[in-house]
RNA sequence: GCCGGGGUGGCGAAAUUGGUCAUACGCGCCUGACUUAAAAUCAGGUGUCCCUCCGGGGACGUAAGGGUUCGAGUCCCUUCCCCGGCACCA
């Protein structure tokens, strides 16, 4: 026997597979059924620097569906790509000074290496990179699609600007009013920018949880940031303008107590206001103020501010004038941006009329839910009144039901160089012109300069800017903005169904065999940003007939986040060692084995490297009893005994862990017990057996030890060798340990048959001295049996 | 404030539908074997407290308190603490 040498066997298996092609799939598979196929996926990764543990668990997960699913007969595509455009690479190569293509490459070869170390079943042939022409084409083609259907348009907004990366960010980027990238504090800027309406699908996308089988952690996330609330929208007249303006209020029954009315300082009719108004300097100068505060400030600011403009509203249903406010307690990114303000039932409206000493008129009587001094309507319920006023404002012309999100729409232009270029072009005569399908890919073009200063870098850039129009042959200037890199990540799983089709995106039949993805695999972060945008990619292709399906990820599992504490740990050894460098130490298969063992894998962890010792001990423990158990007398299958059962027992454990339960931790526990066990006489009857189980079911976790000690024993190929199956009348015993217990304390445990009925199992536990000593005389008040388990009983 | 998830040995964690002295598996630690020695390896031990004739016996113990139940880490109530989402959202 040789000792165990995990980079010899691991460099030897990986050549094997690849040579055997054994994680590749053909579209689809000859004679597959849909049913026979599963799409595993894990989040892609963004190639900057070195790959990290949390990667190494996130993959290793994928790794560990992947083979069991594979052996279990399914075709299993998991490929693998590069999240290569955007912020976060562009970003790795300023920091290593270098143009982002080199960078983005280096680093691309160097992560592809550490994938191949760590023994990972991809499908090589699949890879995509944001950044590869052949991709970003189609993420083009897409987009102008979009475009046709108004759901992609330009508009100017009030966005967020990120003043360190020169660049505009979404909302799901900006993280407690600071850049989610570099952390600087977010401006607020308007900007002409290009938004994806994903707000026409806020209903759908709501509504639609209900088809996947998704945390509900997740769903609550997403619920929450789409924001839904169910009210009406009242129109208040402003009569000196000639306009009626109208707000959301998801408390209409209130209306009769809305004695004042606010505008945020970003409503349209402030500038009018502005220069009509008496007092129109001071109000301007409140509006000038309140844009430059943050949001963040807004709100935390302890006193509300605010500025009468002179004008009066007439209140819809008492027609009283009540006067107009600007104040910047009320959002222009919210409802209307305008509110009625109710100050007898809202604290916000409260505050601000206390500070301003303006009218409070209670209409509802908290106590009864009813309401009070509201006309007709005085007395009614809550509930009632709400239908009951928009019915009455309605037929009035002066209200209807309405509903409102918190969610916006998706701005996706940035003012950087390393994104998707935008394939429209800007003419004097014909507008926004979308460059035409057959001139796609509109490439990015190779700039010396590319570090952003406020304005798109390409937008410097005459010899590439400037184009005749598509439409009408005049002058032009191309879209010198380029995409977020969430629009490449918003469809890439659906590429990798169909990944060298240089005539379509993808083909419809091959999408409709593979996706859904089965499983997909990624942080929780992604909540509001990847894991909405693509949802609602998916919709609208679905809506357009390019894929049958309406939910891209059926299954969704969150990691949970590897963080590098300050423990210990990190001072005495040092820096955190690299994945590949704890590879080359302790072996791939134990790199792997560890991250999934020290854990669930779905709930944060301290990384140290305290423990993978044990692993290694393990594998070495389970290298030399398989050899053992190889070289003895054996056994098989057929033999009963106690080694036999619990190989069985094993199966059981771990084809439930993985199938049923997806936990990772304890099916490793559940194969060191069963080593265990056979460690202790490796030539027991059934030993063979037990170390072919342990050895099949490690495979997943382990595959190169595994693949390895599978030939030691005699078989090949172990990578496509089916799952085991669990012998039921192996599991099945004829005797147990029965509990006694007296008053639900247990005081003995004899040896029973399965056979035995309720009585004489109750006559065994009156017969057990252990249980009379506590009996002790007493009468016996209720007796419980569970049977196969226990007997209880109450004196 | 609203919504969601948690709290178990010295440490990472098990306990799946309320039912096997709760703590599997691993780490760490202790003892022993091998060794000149150490490492590695192997064998054994390791919740707390009390009693012991050394065979063992008993009580307590899953954030705190209460409840339901023959029986609770698991279900219910109250409180404390930690993590996450939303939050001047009308």
């Amino acid at each position: 026997m040789d000792t165990y040498d995990p980079k010899t066997i691991e460099t030897k298996w990986q050549r094997v597979w690849e040579d055997a092609r054994a994680f590749y799939v053909d579209d689809p598979p000859p004679g597959a059924e849909p049913d026979d196929k599963f799409y595993q996926l894990e989040m892609l990764p963004y190639p900057s620097g070195n790959l990290h543990m949390g990667h190494v668990l996130n993959y290793t997960l994928g790794d560990v569906v992947t083979h069991f699913q594979r052996r279990h007969g399914k075709h299993v595509l998991r490929p693998m790509g590069w999240d290569s455009f955007g912020l976060p690479a562009e970003n790795a190569a300023i920091n290593e000074g270098g143009h982002p293509r080199e960078i983005v490459e280096r680093n691309i070869d160097n992560i592809e290496r550490q994938m191949h170390r760590l023994g990972w079943a991809i499908d090589w042939d699949r890879v995509i990179a944001a950044h590869d022409p052949a991709y970003y084409r189609w993420t083009q083609w897409l987009f102008l699609r979009f475009l046709e259907h108004e759901l992609a348009y330009r508009k100017e907004a009030a966005v967020n600007w990120c003043p360190h990366d020169q660049t505009v960010l979404a909302n799901e980027q900006v993280v407690n009013g600071h850049c989610d990238r570099c952390g600087t504090a977010v401006e607020v800027r308007k900007l002409e920018q290009w938004f994806f309406r994903i707000t026409a699908y806020a209903d759908a996308l709501l509504r639609d949880h209900a088809l996947i089988d998704w945390p509900e952690r997740t769903k609550t996330i997403q619920r929450n940031w789409i924001g839904r609330s169910e009210g009406a929208e009242l129109l208040f007249r402003i009569d000196e303008l000639d306009v009626d303006v109208p707000v959301f209020t998801t408390r209409p029954d209130t209306v009769f107590g809305a004695t004042f009315f606010v505008l945020a300082p970003e409503h349209p009719l402030v500038d009018t206001m502005v220069e009509r108004s008496p007092n129109g300097a001071e109000l301007g100068e409140y509006v000038s103020k309140a844009m430059l505060r943050r949001v963040e400030e807004r709100a935390s600011a302890e006193d509300k501010t605010g500025v009468f403009t002179g004008f009066v509203a007439t209140n819809p249903a008492t027609d009283e004038p009540i006067p107009v406010w600007v104040a910047d307690y009320v959002l222009m990114e919210y409802g209307t941006g305008a509110i009625m303000a109710v100050p007898g039932h809202d604290e916000r409206d409260r505050a601000f009329a206390e500070g301003f000493e303006l009218p409070v008129v209670p209409v509802l009587d908290e106590e009864a839910g009813t309401l009070v001094d509201s006309a007709q309507f005085s007395g009614m319920a809550v509930e009632e009144a709400k239908q009951a006023i928009v019915e009455w404002l309605g037929s009035r012309g002066r209200g209807r039901s309405a509903v409102s999100f918190r969610l916006r729409d998706w701005g996706f232009s940035r003012q950087r160089y390393w994104g998707c270029p935008i394939p429209v072009v800007y003419c004097e005569n014909c507008g926004i012109v979308p460059v035409p399908d057959d001139q796609l890919p509109v490439l990015l073009p190779e700039v010396d300069d590319y570090r952003p200063k406020g304005k798109p870098p390409l937008a410097s850039n005459e010899e590439w800017l400037n184009v005749p129009c598509p439409s009408c042959g005049g002058p032009g200037k191309r879209e010198a903005e380029t995409m977020d890199t969430f629009v490449d990540s918003a469809w890439y799983f659906l590429r990798y169904c169909d990944p060298h089709n240089d005539r379509e995106p993808f083909s419809r039949r091959l999408v409709d065999f593979w996706g859904p993805v089965d499983q997909y695999i990624g942080g929780i972060d992604h909540a509001t940003g990847h894991l909405l945008y693509s949802r609602f990619f998916v919709k609208v292709l679905n809506e357009q007939g390019m894929v049958g399906f309406r939910e891209p990820f059926q299954r969704l599992f969150h990691q949970g986040w590897v963080r590098q504490g300050g423990t210990k740990m990190s001072k005495s050894k040092g820096n955190v060692t690299a994945p590949d460098e704890l590879a080359d130490m302790y072996g791939a298969d134990a790199v792997r084995l560890y991250i999934l063992f020290v854990g669930p894998a779905d709930q944060d962890m301290d990384w140290t490297e305290e423990g993978i010792e044990g692993i290694g001990r393990f594998l070495r423990r389970l290298w030399r009893i398989v050899h053992e158990a190889a070289d003895g007398p054996g056994g098989s299958d057929g033999d009963a005994g106690p080694l036999v059962r619990k190989a069985h027992e094993t199966i059981a454990k771990v084809t439930d862990d993985i199938g049923r339960r997806f936990v990772f931790n304890t099916p490793i526990a559940a194969v060191m017990e069963l080593v265990n066990e056979l460690g202790r006489d490796p030539s027991a009857p059934g030993a063979r057996f037990a170390a072919e189980t342990a050895v099949s079911l490690i495979q997943p976790y382990a595959p190169h030890i595994a693949e390895e000690l599978w030939s030691t024993l005699g078989h090949e190929r172990l990578w496509e060798a089916p799952w085991p199956v669990a012998d039921q009348t192996q599991l099945a015993r004829e005797t147990f340990e029965l509990v006694l217990q007296v008053n639900g304390r247990v005081r003995d445990r004899v040896e029973a048959s399965v056979g035995e009925s309720e009585a004489e199992l109750v006559e065994r536990a009156k017969a057990s001295p252990k249980v009379q000593v506590h009996l002790d005389g007493k009468e016996i008040r209720q007796t419980i049996v569970v049977p196969g388990k226990l007997v209880n009983l109450v004196v």
